[in-house]
DNA sequence: TGTACATCAGTGAACGCGCGTTCACTGATGTAC
DNA sequence: TGTACATCAGTGAACGCGCGTTCACTGATGTAC
């Protein structure tokens, strides 16, 4: 593992354990055992070594729902967000990295998404389309359908995330997924 | 004006201005024309003071409520929400303080909410209760249904917060309350 | 009415902290001849 | 094969910054006798 690969690694503990508030490059150079000066001859300062870890962060959350193989829309939906979910509970600071911070690689509603730049929302429109002609979903914009479930979840997560919910992590998942699926039912035909 | 309000009105500036990450009791100090240490005559420390600022946006937003007279759910719903995006828009730093920030103030579910401890939730739990019994509404746990609209619309505030929206303010709202009714669509009975 | 004292809002200097970043450097490794 | 030099990862000290907070103080106002 090259000594970079290594900081991107310490970095990415020091993210999740400290928070992007108190993630300092001083402690990621202490934690992976060098100085913290050894940090910048690898990563132009701090903000470039941020973008770094947002676009790993954000392949790695690409992967996970490529990963997943359903074909009926609603379970495909269902384990789609199921991934968010943990996501947003197992790694905080890197979900926040793809869905909260400002990182100049975030997409942006509508014109990124009508240009197919974000991969997810992509694939919701395209399986929303298709639910759309075989008569299982209501017509209507499928960008603005696929915002909506993902607003939905985003809220729920972004409210556990603030500690408004005091529930053990299966039983938030389910709500989660039983919001979701009573969602659905509004969009059916 | 005491000089605690003047303060706590400068204080608030301060938040909305700077965000919560760069609000110093120096800078309110200096924005009441008053020392940094003049401060600590009417507050603690830096905590209390955000705690009382978080009571007070509290209570600005439960009068926003109350001051809804709508009789139908579905209007009621409307009215909530567009104000709790315009409060979000507008004041983006109360509304933090009220529904993003951990400040020892907020409500949490289940308990909180099932012993009514929060007025905007329990008056939706009663709203949906009467709709359900004049079958205007399906079945199912009212309080989950309040927390699935907040967070519906929490979600759609939240991306917008971080970027990921760029809309006129119109047409971001018109969005927002097309979402919500079309999740109402599902809760129909 | 005058005097002595207490109260208390507000001050300015200072402390100690952690931060990002600059700087001149060391010392190991690779390379050209 | 040996030697001179270049490259470059990593270092430790230092700078300058803003922060929350402590401290001893000033000076105006209220109060008891």
């Amino acid at each position: 593992m090259s000594t970079r690969e290594h900081l991107i690694k310490c970095a990415l503990q020091e993210l999740e354990s400290k928070g992007i508030d108190n993630f300092s490059l001083r402690a990621v150079g202490a934690n992976a055992g060098l100085s913290a000066m050894a940090v910048y001859r690898h990563f132009a300062n701090r903000d470039e070594l941020l973008r770094v870890l947002a676009e790993d962060a954000f392949d790695d959350w690409r992967r996970r729902v490529a990963s997943i193989r359903e074909t009926d829309l609603e379970k495909w939906l269902g384990k789609v967000m199921r991934t968010y979910v943990t996501f947003a509970l197992d790694e905080p600071a890197r979900f926040d990295a793809c869905f909260v911070l400002k990182t100049h690689v975030e997409r942006i509603y509508p014109d990124d998404f009508r240009a197919g730049k974000s991969p997810v929302i992509s694939l919701s429109m395209e399986r929303i389309r298709e639910a759309q002609q075989s008569n299982q979903l209501i017509a209507g914009d499928p960008l603005e359908m696929a915002m909506l479930v993902w607003a939905q979840v985003h809220g729920l997560v972004m409210l556990h995330r603030s500690g408004r919910f005091s529930l053990p992590r299966p039983q938030f998942i389910s709500l989660c997924l039983r919001c979701a699926s009573q969602l659905l039912r509004g969009l059916r035909a």
